[in-house]
DNA sequence: CCGTTGACGGCGA
DNA sequence: ATCGCCGCCAACG
């Protein structure tokens, strides 16, 4: 099994109704530190994609600022409250409610 | 080849 | 807990 994995992959993972921050994605990819390539590489993800671009939001818990316009962010919050992900007062998400524990080899399988 | 930019994150103030 | 600065790295011009 190759522990090598691409960005790509693994938000695929990302079950409905979680999330997980840029930087959860690149270590989970085997690149720690490279948070910022992952947003780099979600930008070139085409509306239509199966990948769930919009389960990935910053450590903050909120759905980044995009250059470009605001249109995108509106969208990704409301895919995100129709998987029931709740944002508070101040749009942002409860990272330790939500945020995915990713799946350990450990013997034990049993999620989604 | 070099400087700027950017869906980020950690750390210090 | 919030704000700002700096560090990372690949893509662009």
């Amino acid at each position: 099994m190759s522990t090598y994995t691409h960005y790509y992959d693994v938000v695929r993972r990302i079950p409905r109704g979680r999330v997980a921050t840029y930087g959860q994605v690149a270590h989970l990819a085997g690149l720690p530190g490279r948070a910022r390539q992952v947003g780099y590489a979600m930008s070139a993800v085409p509306d239509d994609s199966d990948i769930p671009w919009h389960r990935v939001i910053n450590a903050r818990g909120e759905v980044s600022d995009r250059s470009g316009g605001f249109a995108f962010e509106r969208i990704q919050r409301v895919l995100l409250e129709a998987e029931g992900i709740a944002f508070d007062a101040r749009d942002r998400v409860d990272l330790p409610r939500f945020r995915w524990d990713p799946p350990t080899n450990d013997g034990s399988a049993a999620e989604n």
